[in-house]
DNA sequence: CTGAAAGCGCTTACAG
DNA sequence: CTGAAAGCGCTTACAG
């Protein structure tokens, strides 16, 4: 009853052409007369035929579609990510599939098994905070599968990685606050296990080595997941400090706003007696009250970065590059919070 | 040199089977004995063999990849909904396809026609604010395409759709402000093109009917894309109003969280002088001091709710629901910015 | 319990 | 400029 698809054949029949002019036609081929081509598209537009791409796809063994396994895609930087790499994508021609690992390094293992039916033309990866080695990546790799990581990219594992220089951003963030003025300079950090906040971590340490300060480990606190409850805390074990910090370095936005309405809670004014330097830059960053200044991670540009490496590579065959690391351009956003 | 991929065929060659025996033995067809099963799956795992699912698909005409269509990846609330999709379709074995429309009609029904691609067992979708008409819907049902709609449905076309019943909420979140004393009450809205929005408005009013309190239209502030910023402004009117409201009632949080500054900055206490109350429950209304009442708008259950729908339209064939209209409960979370 | 064969809808190398 | 034919890697109805 509910009428098969209309196929390349009943195309052909209908205009007494061979399958292959139909085909050749739609693709607009050069051997292909005008007149004919203006045919095919009318009766095809007719017949409401639109081809079959599965069909397509595994005839050329070949697909549009990238895959992005990404720990959560709830989480703004992410959803930022995906976007920049779903316009680009798109824009390409390609589709964009998502996979979220939730930070399980079992899904995320199971989801690599996944990606290698064919139905991927290459993928695009943020590493969850529980993986553990690389191998699952090796494996995907040995399929020739092109592949390309962002912002928490494995170590030891030469593939194309999209970053941002945690490290310098962290020095420079740190010395702005040097710079208006900041002698005694505290530290939210997160977990020291993932190379991205380790780096914000060692970024902050030398820029205050370099300016001969010191660092008490009192002054440093290291949350498990950055969240604004983490922040809070932190900021009320500074709070309660002989010499409270007058400036707070914080390896994201969450705690950094939690840092503000602890201490302006509590008398202390932000940015006069202490200013705040967030990570990120997130909408929150202009709402709240001091405006935060922030780092801008790039996270769409990211994204575009990523799926534009990737495409590369899927479709230059005479591609000669063995791996690529693309570091994107931070940038400090000055807002009210550190302005001493 | 890069070696073709191991097929069915290579297997069977292998194993001296033919290639219908190893396809059913990786299936755990009944009718093939747990020796050769073993067997197989041995020989499978050693020669690398996985599946080529665009073959599968091609030959049962049929995938596992669902499309989505969202306005926007990277607004909270679609993140979310996306997220909630993914999971529920994750754990049925379906793959998620984004695809952002970005607010353009055009996009939007170029992307309704690429679905019709073969590429996907169903779609789920949240039109744009610029969509005008049902055509390109219309267009793609009648390819027998499952679908399923989400917070903004179109209206006058049967379909299946998950909302949240935004007029009761409204009136519940008014209502609440009036049981807190509240007598001038204002509205900061969305764009009354946009169902939802009229919806939330609409709410607003007949809780202020239906208590005997007027609506005076200096009251009453459309924005266009509830912006934070528009949220500014429209809070500053009604900071100028002679009888300043004592109540707010907004279509979103950031215009909330705008309207709890412009009044405090201003002198005018939250909660004490004025009450404010917003939606959708963003994370922003526990760090915003004073915290946010807000209406939970349940946006991850209405992914698994959405995919759920899809899904059972998907894969039973009995169905015989012509449509359905999942309305998901709200809750409207009461904190400190309403609590005179 | 296992096999042989047909065929899903395309694309492309080859022929004319 | 157009056509005939082969075949991509599976699955499944049929046969034994």
């Amino acid at each position: 009853m509910s009428r098969r698809r209309t196929t390349l054949k009943d195309l052909a029949k209908e205009l007494d052409l061979a399958a292959s002019t139909i085909s050749r036609a739609l693709d607009d081929h050069p051997g292909i007369s005008p007149e004919t081509k203006e045919r095919v598209r009318l009766k095809a537009e007719e017949m409401g035929f639109t081809r079959n791409s599965i069909a397509a796809s595994f005839r050329k063994s070949k697909t549009l579609t990238i895959g992005v396994i990404a720990p959560q895609i709830d989480i703004h930087f992410h959803s930022l990510v995906i976007s920049g790499i779903e316009e680009y994508a798109y824009k390409a021609g390609y589709n964009v599939t998502i996979f979220q690992s939730r930070n399980s390094f079992k899904r995320e293992k199971k989801i690599t098994e996944t990606l290698q039916n064919n139905m991927f033309a290459g993928v695009i990866i943020c590493q969850g905070t529980e993986t553990k080695g690389t191998d699952h990546f090796r494996k995907l790799k040995k399929t020739k599968m092109p592949m390309v990581f962002y912002d928490r990219v494995p170590t030891g594992f030469e593939a194309n990685k999209v970053i941002i220089n945690d490290f310098e951003s962290s020095y420079h963030a740190t010395e702005h606050l040097i710079e208006k003025g900041c002698r005694n300079i505290a530290h939210i950090g997160g977990p020291q296990t993932t190379g991205i906040f380790k780096s914000r971590y060692e970024g902050f340490k030398k820029a205050l080595e370099d300016h001969q300060l010191g660092t008490s480990s009192d002054y440093v606190h290291f949350t498990k997941g950055l969240t604004y409850e983490e922040g809070v805390s932190a900021a009320k074990a500074l709070l309660a400090q002989d010499v409270k910090p007058d400036g707070i370095f914080c390896s994201n936005d969450y705690t950094a706003v939690s840092a503000i309405q602890v201490f302006q809670k509590n008398g202390v004014k932000v940015p006069e007696h202490v200013a705040v330097v967030g990570f990120s830059n997130y909408p929150i960053s202009k709402i709240i009250e001091p405006n935060l200044t922030s780092v801008n991670d790039r996270a769409f540009e990211m994204g575009q970065a990523a799926a534009k490496l990737l495409i590369r590579q899927i479709e230059d065959e005479e591609d000669l590059i063995e791996s690529e690391i693309v570091t994107l351009k931070t940038e400090l956003i000055i807002r009210e919070s550190s302005l001493k």
